[in-house]
DNA sequence: TCTCTCTAGGTAAACGTTTACTTAATTATA
DNA sequence: TATAATTAAGTAAACGTTTACCTAGAGAGA
C-alpha cells in the first residue's frame, strides 16, 4: 500500500491539513516542533505526494503538451529540449507528441492533452499543411504557436523567426561574394516561413539590381531527397546557374550531394547555401554556410511564454520574432 | 466553467454512473435510447472527461516517463519516438526527461514521475554513469532500461544490443577486406556497451590471426571532438595503421575529417567504420560504412514491455536482445 | 479582570470520477 | 400463476489532496 497524507498525519498525530502545509511550504503558523516532527515521519516512511490528488482541487496538473511533426526530424530535438529545459526550471513536466502533420493525429492528441488537463499546449509545425483542426480552435487551455500561424485562430502567443531578413542577408551574401544566378530550392510554398525566405531572396536580388528569373525557382519539400532531386533536374534542363539558395539545411544537403556526383565543384564552381544550422550542417562536406535558426531559443522562449500565460490567463503577449544569423562555413567561396 | 460529468448527467436526466458507463464503453447495460440521448449531449456541450479524477479511482494515469540523457543527441530522437509510437497506440503519454547524466538532475525528475503518477518509466543512458541514484532503486513501479543496467538493480525489464557480435561483424569485415592495423576509437569502457565492442574488436582480431596491439587502442568519449583529436594523436604519435574501428558514427564523423584535414584519403588509404546508423552517417563523404543499431526497435520494444509490465506486474519479463546489421557503404574499401 | 490579538492547529467540504452493490420493472420459465 | 432471471438503471462511498473557515489557549494592554 502506498502512503498516504493521511497515514502521515496519523502517525504525526496532527490533521492532514498541517502536513499539507507543511509539505506545500504554507507553515508560517507551525510550530518547529511539528514541522520537524512530519518532516522526520516523511522521510522514514519515504512518502511522496500524490500529485493527481492535488490537481483535482488546484485544477493545475503542471504539465504541457509539445505537440510536434517528428521528433526524428534535425529541426525538432532542440526546440523539444528548450521547451524541456524551461519547463524543468519551473517544475512543469513536457508530453510530447508526435503527430506527423497529421490532422487525426493532432485530433487524438489534442483529445488525450485536454483529458489529461495539461495546462498549456506548445505547438509547432514543419509547415507543410496549413489547416489546423477545429478541435484546436475549441481549447480552452493557451496555446503557443512557434514557427507559423494557425490559420483562423488567435493563439495566445506566438514564436517565429524572422526568415525574410535571414534569406535577404544570405542571399546578399552569395551576390557580393560573386554568384550571380542564384537558383532557388525553396520548401513548399503552403507554409509561411517558406514564402517568407522566398521573399526574403527575392528582394536581395532586387536591392543588388539583379532581375528575378522564375526559371529559377524549384519549389519543393524540406529533405534532402528534394535538394538532389531538384538539382538534377536543373542540370538536365541544362539551367544555368552559380548559386544554389536552398529553403533548409537537408535541401542544402542533398542538393550538395547532387553535385558531388556530377562532379561539380563546390563552392568553386556553385555556391550553396541552406537555413537552419543543423548539425549536420558542420559535417558534411564542404561544410555548409547557413542562416542559423535559434531553435533552442524558440523551444525556451516558447516555454516561457506558456508558462507565463499559464499564470497569469489574462495577459497580453506580444509576438516574439527572433533573429537569425549567417553562419559563414565552406559551401560558399 | 468547465462541463463535467454531473452537467450531463443532469441534463439527460440519469445519474453520473449511467454517463460514465456510457464514456467508458461498459455500456451493455444501457439502453440505445438513453445512450443516444447522453452522447448527443455530450457532443452538443463538447465534454471531456477528467482523467485526473478517473485517475484517482483506477489509480493509473496512462502516462510514462522517458528519461534520456539528452534528446538532441542524434541517437535519441528514434528511441524517442519508438516508445512514443508504441504508447500513443495503447493510450499512454509519454513524459520527456533530459537527465544530461546529471545524478541531481535525475534525482529531481525521478521524485517529479513518481508524485505525477506515471505508471512506469523507461531509462535509457548514454552509458557514460554507471552509478544511478537511490531514488530508482526505491521505485515502486516498473522500470525498463534501454541499453544498459543499472547497477545494483534488477530493472523489470532490459533491452539491450548485441554490440559485442555487432563489433566482431564489422571489424571482420574490414579484415576480410584487406585492412590489417586496425585502430580502435572506443567509447568510455565505464559503459558495458563501449566495453562489449571493444571485446567484439579483440575476439575478431584473434579469429583472424591478427595479435591485438594494445597501441591501437584509445579510450575516449562518444563525440566526433574526441575522434578528431584521436586520429590526430595517433598520427602524430606515428603511429602505423590502415582503419579505424570506431566507437560510434559520431567518433567516425570526427575521424574522417581529421583524414581528410591531414590529405589521407578514405577508403583507399584508410578504411573507416562507426557504429550506430545515425541518418548523417549518410550524408558524410565519404558515406559511412557502419554496424547500425535498432534505434526505433529498441524504444518501441521498451515502451512494449514496459506496457505489458504495467497491465500484468506479476510477469516476468525476459530480457530481449536485438540484433545489429552491418551496413556497407563508402568508408570502406 | 476583561477584552483583544496572536499562535498553532483542526474541521470538513470540495475536486470529478468509478464501481460495487442495490433496486425496480420486465420477461422468461415451470 | 408464481417465481426466477434479465435488463436498465441508480446510490453512495471512495480516491488523496487543499483550503476557507473555525477554535482554543496564551499573552498583552487597560
Amino acid at each position: 500500500m502506498k502512503i498516504t497524507i493521511k497515514d502521515i498525519a496519523k502517525m504525526a498525530d496532527v490533521s492532514t491539513a498541517t502536513v499539507s502545509k507543511i509539505v506545500n511550504h504554507k507553515d508560517q503558523n507551525i510550530s518547529q516542533a511539528t514541522r520537524q516532527k512530519v518532516l522526520d515521519l516523511i522521510e522514514i516512511h519515504n512518502y511522496v505526494p500524490n500529485r493527481v490528488a492535488s490537481s483535482m482541487i488546484t485544477k493545475k496538473t503542471n504539465s504541457i503538451g509539445l505537440i510536434i511533426p517528428d521528433i526524428t526530424n534535425p529541426f525538432f530535438p532542440e526546440v523539444a529540449r528548450g521547451v524541456e529545459d524551461y519547463a524543468k526550471l519551473e517544475g512543469y513536466h513536457v508530453i510530447l507528441c508526435n503527430s506527423d502533420n497529421d490532422l487525426d493525429k493532432e485530433v487524438s492528441y489534442i483529445g488525450m492533452l485536454q483529458e489529461k488537463m495539461v495546462d498549456g499546449i506548445i505547438f509547432t509545425s514543419s509547415s507543410l499543411r496549413n489547416k489546423v483542426s477545429k478541435e484546436f480552435l475549441r481549447l480552452q487551455i493557451p496555446v503557443i504557436t512557434v514557427d507559423r500561424d494557425i490559420t483562423g485562430m488567435r493563439a495566445q502567443g506566438k514564436i517565429t523567426v524572422d526568415n525574410t531578413t535571414g534569406a535577404y542577408q544570405g542571399v546578399s551574401y552569395m551576390i557580393e561574394r560573386g554568384y550571380k544566378r542564384i537558383l532557388h530550392l525553396g520548401g513548399p510554398m503552403t507554409s509561411k516561413p517558406a514564402l517568407d525566405r522566398f521573399e526574403g531572396y527575392k528582394t536581395a536580388l532586387d536591392d543588388h539590381g539583379i532581375k528575378y528569373d522564375e526559371k529559377l525557382f524549384f519549389e519543393g519539400n524540406y529533405n534532402a531527397q528534394w535538394g538532389y532531386e531538384g538539382v538534377a533536374q536543373a542540370i538536365t534542363n541544362n539551367l544555368e546557374f552559380d548559386g544554389i539558395f536552398c529553403g533548409n539545411d537537408m535541401i542544402a544537403i542533398g542538393a550538395i550531394k547532387a553535385l558531388n556526383e556530377k562532379g561539380i565543384s563546390v563552392p568553386e564552381n556553385i555556391g550553396v547555401i541552406g537555413f537552419d544550422d543543423i548539425y549536420m550542417a558542420t559535417v558534411v562536406t564542404p561544410n555548409l554556410t547557413t542562416v542559423r535558426q535559434p531553435n533552442y531559443r524558440m523551444g525556451y522562449k516558447a516555454a516561457e511564454m506558456l508558462i507565463e500565460l499559464i499564470k497569469h490567463p489574462e495577459r497580453k503577449m506580444k509576438d516574439v520574432v527572433l533573429k537569425t544569423k549567417l553562419v559563414i562555413r565552406e559551401s560558399t567561396k
